[in-house]
DNA sequence: ACATTAATTGTGT
DNA sequence: ACACAATTAATGT
């Protein structure tokens, strides 16, 4: 029994959303395989190790997908938003690996988990589906790539400045509701590097915090 | 309202 | 990187 939220059905959602990407009988294939639910903040819906039987489409709110090491240190590599749908799970779920990824409700979202069987079905059957499948698997790729050379070329302060700033777009808000310790996992560093640059971009009117809450004053 | 505790943040070495 | 101090939020009495 998928919780809709707020009354919508299942298709009404699809056909609001996807009418102009998905033909009339895709939507409502999807409709029939997939449910639709609703998860607040910080549910994990994909962790590092899980067989992945559905993939996500997000409708919305936001997504935060990251990798970890075997020491158990994480890095982020993009956020899933409205209409997206996570490359690295199509990856995994086609050829029945493990995800090496782990995936966390950022802001609390809605998401239609479609199984495996059916997107490689509807990958045959539906050019529109086809489409969007490659389309979002270039886009995913296109993020990770920014994301390595933003580690490889840009310093640790650069790199906050982008991991803030990515927030407040995500999010659409400037209060961003996070710890220091919680930056650091994301951005692979430690606390106390973030503090102190932190700190930093206080002082140079950057960002005014108080704990578990940053205000981002900058330009978007 | 106050004291206790836990978590977060700041700083010096 | 580590240790510790300072600050703040949460909880119980």
């Amino acid at each position: 029994m998928p919780k809709s939220g707020n009354g919508l059905s299942c298709i009404d959602i699809l056909r609001q959303n996807f009418e102009y990407l998905f033909e009339a009988t895709l939507i409502e294939e999807i409709c029939k395989s997939g449910r639709l639910q609703s998860v607040e903040s910080d549910k994990v819906l994909i962790d590092v190790g899980d067989v992945i039987s559905h993939m996500p489409i997000v409708i919305s709110g936001s997504i935060k997908v990251m990798t970890e090491d075997k020491e158990g240190d994480e890095l982020l590599l993009y956020y899933l938003e409205f209409g997206d749908t996570c490359a690295i799970t199509l990856n995994c779920c086609t050829r029945n690996a493990k995800s090496s990824i782990r995936a966390v409700v950022e802001s609390e979202a809605k998401v239609i988990f479609v199984p495996v069987e059916k997107m490689e079905e509807w990958m045959v059957k539906y050019s529109s589906w086809r489409n969007y499948v490659l389309e979002s698997f270039n886009s995913r790729l296109h993020e990770m790539i920014g994301a390595l050379d933003n580690i490889v070329f840009n310093s640790m302060e650069d790199r906050i400045k982008n991991y803030l700033r990515d927030k407040v777009f995500i999010n659409k808000s400037e209060i961003i509701i996070t710890s220091h310790l919680e930056i650091a996992n994301d951005l692979h560093s430690s606390r106390v590097v973030i503090s102190r640059l932190m700190k930093k971009l206080e002082k140079e009117g950057l960002v005014r915090q108080t704990r578990n809450k940053i205000e981002y004053l900058g330009k978007i």
